[in-house]
DNA sequence: GTGAAAGCGCTAACAG
DNA sequence: CTGTTAGCGCTTTCAC
């Protein structure tokens, strides 16, 4: 027996047990590499540059990946790597209908590419809850994109210092962190009122949310209906987001009471429209004789329902697609600069209006 | 002159420069450890189990956080711990209105204990393409969650291979994976034909996908409906997803040239179900007086449109409250053994039955 | 309650 | 084209 030997030895490095500290773990990079009889690296570059090795090496490789059904571990290669091919996206609400189209096209976009999406969900108030962000950055998104919500200044303040590359959408805000792609939602009020003014409209009404973005959305409309015709008059109604049937229905009440002869209404989503439109039948006003109803958003049911319903539309899946679109290109080419991105929108003429 | 000394010097094992092999990184662990005084593992103690940490330790710790602006790095806490955090779901797709107010209670449930959600989308097709699987597994998410989506027999040995707690929900399948939360679409399809059936309708139709759940349901509804009036007569129009008001307002019409004096209708969800209301509008078709309707889902709309839409409604929260509490719940105690709930339905009546 | 050592699984950098 | 080395930033383990 020899020398009694109780703590010497080194705690036996990683012997061929396939379980390491924390019970067993599955099939990593370096068994593959074994299996294959190459080193651990020519194993990941089969893997993740393919066209860097011998067609030997990658078939090889690739039996060896196709016998054990690895798959790689990205949480170590991103540690290593410094890059996620994480994507992470802010809305208020996955519920609500607006973004939907939007984040759609980007979850599409980004997979095409090679890069997954996390989604967040931020509510209706102001900027993003202080636990929400630190838990997307301390997962090291590749990049940021956020929509319908307004960081804080110090939300800004921590996007930045984290060196993460943001996407503002929807609103074309005037001093982004980063890269903006969005539409100019004083440019819309501005031509509904043109175009309710010109149908001879006097007594308009607008019908949004509470938050900063659509208030000044109200004061455009109400300006461009002064600009266009000196004695038209608007009246405004808020609602609680997010935006529903009833409170479209409940606001158009309440402006039927201040306003018994309103003749337009322009709401901020189809749904309040489709409220209006519920509304209004159940009251015997003739859609659009008696009043004339244009939503926002043209969702699909907008062409679908009767009357049709006339709405702004707005192509989100383009927000989603250059969205995703900067981000991916300024993680591959760093240099790529500040972009900013006014993808338009149109009235579209149905029979509500 | 010291004897030439080129390539002996070990490369300087990382000094004081805060920069690494690519780049400048952030504040790490470490740092915020050098500037409280205490070792790294004190720190992250401080973060992570404060109650395992004198209170000096503590603030000194959170002192240093607070100048430094420090977020911690979760990929390499993770890939430590081999505890990621983070849950993947996976949907049809997210612009369908069916899920979402599942995911939207998945994500408020995990986020409120500390979790994360990754979101994909599988298409309307059979199981989940092989790309999105990978990509789930290589994150390894500490749960997945299936919504609307059937996976595969390949899927299936993946996520068993893989050791990932998974959730099945909105169907109770009967030979689950895992944990199953879900309802039985049979038993509704049963309620609702014998509802209509009791208020004396004999000439039903079925609207609904046409995937294998959709079709059960069908059967399972033009079954239950032979058994309670053996005169009735069932059609069945199978539409494309995702449901929409052009595809109800379609099928209806299809409906009616195959069976003219039809007299209720079970569509598999509400935007289904006002496309037939608005249909029937059109056609001069009294609802619910020649023409009952009941829809699926129990949308936020139903309630509101005129006539007020009857439907199935599902408790969506629950079944996003439930599936969170499982994933959790294994993840923190693996003993945990698998579980199913069945969250039930109920037939809400209102004007269109 | 605290710290030192070791290493999670992978890839950047560099040498052959 | 291929392999070796040295970490990425954190947590587990274990000794104090």
């Amino acid at each position: 027996m020899p020398p009694t030997d109780d703590h010497a030895a080194p705690p036996a490095p990683r012997d061929e047990s396939r379980r390491n500290r924390t019970g067993r773990r599955g099939t990593t990079l370096t068994d593959v590499a074994r299996l294959a009889g190459v080193s651990p690296m020519s194993a990941s570059r089969a893997l993740n540059k393919p066209e860097q090795v011998s067609l030997e090496i990658l078939a090889k490789v690739n039996a060896a990946v196709a016998s054990t059904g690895y798959v790689t571990n990205r949480l170590a290669g991103s540690l290593a790597s410094n890059r996620t091919h994480l994507v992470a996206a802010v809305v208020p609400s996955i519920a609500g209908p607006v973004f939907q189209d939007m984040v759609q096209s980007l979850i599409g976009e980004l997979s095409a590419r090679g890069y997954q999406l996390m989604l967040g969900q931020a509510g209706y108030g102001e900027g993003m809850n202080d636990d929400l962000l630190a838990t997307i950055i301390g997962r090291r998104p590749d990049g940021l994109v956020l929509a319908g919500v307004v960081p804080t200044a110090i939300d800004r303040q921590r996007l930045i210092a984290a060196a993460i590359p943001v996407v503002e959408t929807w609103d074309l805000v005037p001093d982004p962190i980063d890269m903006v792609v969005g539409f100019s939602h004083e440019a819309i009020a501005g031509e509904v009122a043109r175009f309710l003014t010109g149908k001879g409209c006097r007594r308009l009404a607008f019908i949004g949310g509470n938050h900063a973005r659509a208030l000044r959305r109200a004061s455009a409309f109400a300006q461009a209906a002064a600009a266009c015709a000196p004695e038209a008059r608007v009246v405004q109604q808020a609602v609680e987001a997010p935006a529903s049937v009833r409170a479209g229905r409940n606001a158009l009440a309440r402006i039927l009471d201040q306003q018994p002869d309103t003749d337009a209404v322009f709401c901020s989503s189809d749904m309040l429209a489709l409220g209006v439109l519920t509304e209004a039948g159940q009251r015997g006003l003739h859609v659009p004789g008696a009043l004339k109803v244009i939503g926002f958003g043209d969702s699909q049911f907008s062409a679908d329902i009767a009357p049709a319903l006339s709405s702004v539309h707005i192509d989100a899946q383009a927000i989603g697609r250059h969205a995703a679109a900067f981000i991916v290109e300024r993680c591959e080419r760093p240099s790529a600069a500040p972009t900013r991105i006014d993808v338009g929108f149109s009235l579209v003429q149905r029979e509500t209006s």
